[in-house]
DNA sequence: GCCGTTTTCGGCCCGACTGTTTTCAGTCG
């Protein structure tokens, strides 16, 4: 189940759409659109606040604060339900469809009843949209496209997945004769756990080289758009990426311009607008002479807004704004500041390298330490055993410092059954030097039984590390539900820290839920949960995650020296 | 509908590309 605060987010985006499919005046539309994702990422459980104390929230005045407590009360905001018997749902979920919005949806409604991507689809077909004001035989070409495309690929791309993508299209950019710079930005470089789509930016004082080479790269299917400063080409498995190409001088406002969220800009655009300024991705100019006071690099142009530079991941209008006038913008957790990975696998349980050759890739990364943690025996696929598990810690010890110094933690990764307990004895799970604790089954069970597994699992003096805490599948699983609160004050009351498990399927505990259970208190562990050697460097993805979360280095164990580690494992053990 | 170091009223981000309405609306980012 979602947050209150999720759940009026959601009523919200969907009133702005509503009213934007209803021709509702543009400017309401923005603001119930900021109002959703004030209160989306809003701190404080909304449910039981009165209408004043919701017009504390940023973007929240008298009317949203009444259909905010309409809802709280009965279950319902009455506008929004008449709005929902003017426009069927279907038709709100038309303008999914890329290519086309609110306008054109409102019209297909209107004009020929079709309120359904499937009614759509056969009105095309029949011909029925012949005549119609805005349609022409390009337009219904575009939209039987975008239709096939929706139901191919509707859903967004795993991290990794767009930046291998990106990365593979900026080397191939970069050695064009004539490109200066090039870069990925938007959601990629913000690090979203999932990605709509891949911006590459590049300068170079004669565009047309660089979009020549890249609708001729081996891995686009489709040029969707081209020009002289803009091409957007769709790859073999569907990803867009969109190429801009500025001049040289107008690098850093383009590179701003193209990596904030349109909220973040419009942010930052107003701003501008307040100093007599104009902000664009060719520079801050200003508005009276027309002279571009900046646009060489970021630091330039958020520096003559008044700002210090924004780390990409926080460009999301969540509070950077103002943390970033008010000087007190985090000092984020970064790939350096990572001492080693406390949670590894090996070939004993289902891992693919052996322990030997995972130890060895972990040093040629310069981690100081380095934690295994095969799975347990209650994962039972895995064929866990006491004499198995310790067999290996010997070899532990054997290596331990043998690769460059590295030290190594022989730990496990526990299963935490329905009820909370873990798998081993506690005599035998004091012979570790630490241990994770993950969900693995049982994924449905009601919040109040979710919420005490967890927790117990917390209370347990063993278990140091809860695993993947929502346990969610990007795209395949949803998380579990639980009363994240209560989980994050057991996390902080007992010591023991949650993980920011950076597979780029889970990337759990989200950004979201890591900036709440920070402010809670909790402190986290930056894992791979690597299977095979390559899995180690997904590190960056936790490392993207964790910063989107606002987390700072003191709050992850695995950035702080051994002894500090040592001293937090110990938890409730006695020794 | 919200907001204020210019404002309690009068504003509200900016530009590229497409298709079609031959001068611009719609969509997108």
């Amino acid at each position: 189940m979602q947050r209150p605060n999720d759940v009026v987010a959601d009523l919200l985006q969907e009133y702005a759409d509503l009213m934007a499919i209803t021709g509702g005046e543009a400017f309401k539309v923005r603001v119930y659109e900021m109002a959703a994702r004030s209160v989306g990422g809003y701190a404080q459980d909304i449910s039981g606040m009165n209408p004043a104390g919701l017009r504390r929230i940023p973007n929240v005045g008298t009317s949203i604060a009444a259909k905010i407590d309409e809802y709280l009360r009965t279950g319902a905001i009455h506008q929004l339900e008449e709005l929902r018997g003017k426009v069927p749902a279907g038709v709100r979920r038309l303008t999914t469809i890329p290519s086309l919005g609110p306008k054109k949806a409102m019209t297909l409604y209107e004009e020929c009843g079709i309120g359904s991507v499937e009614g759509l689809e056969a009105a095309i077909r029949a011909g029925r949209l012949h005549g119609l004001h805005g349609f022409g035989a390009k337009t219904e070409e575009n939209l039987l496209h975008g239709i096939a495309l929706l139901h191919k690929t509707g859903a967004r791309v795993r991290l990794d997945v767009a930046m291998e993508v990106a990365e593979e299209i900026v080397d191939a950019l970069s050695a064009v004769p004539g490109c200066e710079r090039c870069a990925y930005a938007g959601s990629l470089r913000r690090m979203k756990d999932t990605i709509g789509d891949v911006d590459i930016l590049a300068t170079a004082a004669d565009s047309a080289a660089l979009m020549t080479v890249v609708q001729g790269l081996p891995a686009v299917a489709e040029v969707i758009a081209h020009g002289e400063t803009k091409t957007s080409v769709r790859t073999d498995t569907g990803l867009q990426v969109d190429l801009r190409v500025v001049a040289p001088d107008s690098w850093g406002a383009a590179l701003q311009y193209f990596t904030g969220s349109r909220a973040h800009n419009i942010r930052t655009r107003e701003i501008a607008v307040h100093q007599k300024l104009k902000l664009s991705e060719y520079g801050l100019f200003d508005v009276a002479s027309g002279d571009r006071i900046a646009s060489v690099d970021e630091e330039e142009v958020y520096g003559r807004l008044g700002l210090p530079w924004i780390p990409p991941t926080l460009r999301e209008d969540g509070g950077e704004i103002e943390a970033a006038l008010h000087g007190e913008l985090p000092i984020l957790i970064t790939d350096a500041d990572i001492r080693g990975d406390l949670h590894t696998h090996t070939d004993l349980t289902d891992g693919l390298a052996s322990l030997e050759e995972m130890v060895a890739a972990a040093a040629d990364r310069g981690y100081a330490y380095y934690a295994i943690t095969d799975h347990a025996p209650k994962l039972y696929m895995q064929r866990m055993a006491d004499a198995k598990a310790l067999a290996q810690r010997d070899q532990v010890r054997r290596l331990d410092g043998a690769c460059g110094g590295m030290r190594l933690l022989h730990g496990t990764e526990l299963n935490i059954g329905p009820d909370g307990e873990v798998d081993w004895p506690p005599e035998f799970l004091a012979g570790f030097d630490m241990c994770v604790a993950s969900i693995h089954s049982h994924f449905s069970q009601p919040r109040p039984e979710m919420t005490r597994r967890l927790v117990l699992a917390c209370e347990n003096p063993c278990v140091n590390i809860i695993g993947h805490p929502t346990a969610r599948l990007i795209g395949k699983r949803e998380p579990v539900d639980a009363d994240w609160a209560e989980v994050f004050a057991a996390c902080a009351r007992t010591g023991t820290a949650l993980e920011i498990n950076a597979f780029p399927d889970r990337l759990d505990l989200p950004a979201d839920l890591v900036r709440l259970a920070q402010r809670a208190g909790v402190v986290f562990a930056i894992d791979t949960d690597a299977h095979a050697v390559p899995h180690l460097a997904h590190l960056r993805y936790g490392i993207g995650t964790a910063q989107r979360g606002w987390l700072t280095p003191d709050r992850v164990i695995n950035s702080w020296p051994l002894s500090r580690l040592r001293k937090f494992l110990r938890k409730g053990r006695s020794a």
